[in-house]
DNA sequence: GTCTATACGCGGATAGAC
DNA sequence: GTCTATCCGCGTATAGAC
């Protein structure tokens, strides 16, 4: 894995600035500037607006496979299962700070407006809910904690850090599950 | 309850853009236009495109005292329960398309950007937390069955309208209930 | 590769006619 | 109370220098 590129660097400047300021006030400038480039530069990197997005979402697709591939991983290793991983890095302060979370939050809320981040977004959660169900052995049960995290998510749209939910997540799975 | 006033009749309009559009989308113009009106007649009604955006939170905030209090009468006359009530009109479909739903959706797409309609969207979810847990007689369960009307929300914006969830969510309420 | 300068269109808001 | 006409600022994108 080499050190981020200026590409990544610009990425990661749209990300912070969708989930700081909102979609509606990103503009090439503020991006840029975020970036520590110009506008023209960061146009020599992504043509146009929609290549930038397109980039993020690009991203989000590879964080998402990365983090299912380890939720996978701890399963088969015994840690935790994917339930807990999925549960525990929705709701977990630390872990909401991950690349992961924040692009995700990012690509919600650009969703509103541009299809193909939507598309991005529900491409995300039905892979989710896939290993969910496939874990759990019911599909039922296995969109039902999907669901959890996906008000998770909602919440931190809206701006809502700290609920008992997702201070006691660990509760909520072992009720849910029933053990 | 008097006929809808033209002010109305511009919310109208900037809701169903809003929802059908996304709310980078949303110009005077194209809101006067779905209102059928002119775009100096809209900014007679609203001097602004913040006082819009306020007409429309101050609707939000009406409605969900509203569907609060219908929820209330509903399980004082034993007809279903609190819990009931909300997850089946954050699920049904027919529910889906009432104005209720429909301008929540409109304010938490807004709320990425606007702290106000934000600020409106976790007071209306915070609202509803507090019934449900005065129902449930327990924190940790009214959040959870919150967090499964808010996961639902989330997918609304993110396009996606049937999941196992939304299609058996009385099964769902059942088991989180143990009844 | 990255920057500056600039063209161009669009959206919000005001003034004033009807 | 609603419309038309107009101004102004901002954001995207291009051209071209370095």
């Amino acid at each position: 894995m080499p050190r981020p590129s200026q590409r990544d660097r610009i990425v990661d400047a749209y990300v912070d600035h969708v989930v700081s300021e909102g979609p509606e006030t990103v503009t090439l400038d503020a991006v840029a500037a975020r970036a520590g480039v110009s506008k023209g530069g960061l146009l020599y990197h992504f043509g146009s607006k929609e290549a930038l997005l397109a980039g993020m979402l690009e991203r989000v697709r590879v964080l998402t496979e990365a983090d299912i591939a380890a939720a996978r991983a701890a399963a088969a290793a015994g840690t935790e299962t994917v339930a807990h991983y999925y549960l525990r890095t929705s709701a977990d302060d630390p872990d909401r700070d991950s690349d992961f979370f924040r692009a995700m939050v990012a690509v919600l809320k650009v969703a509103g407006t541009e299809e193909a981040a939507a598309a991005t977004a529900r491409a995300s959660m039905a892979a989710w809910h896939a290993v969910l169900t496939e874990e759990t052995g019911d599909e039922l049960t296995g969109d039902l904690i999907a669901a959890l995290g996906d008000g998770i998510y909602l919440r931190a749209i809206a701006g809502e850090r700290s609920t008992p939910l997702t201070r006691d997540w660990d509760v909520t799975l072992r009720r849910l599950l029933g053990n």
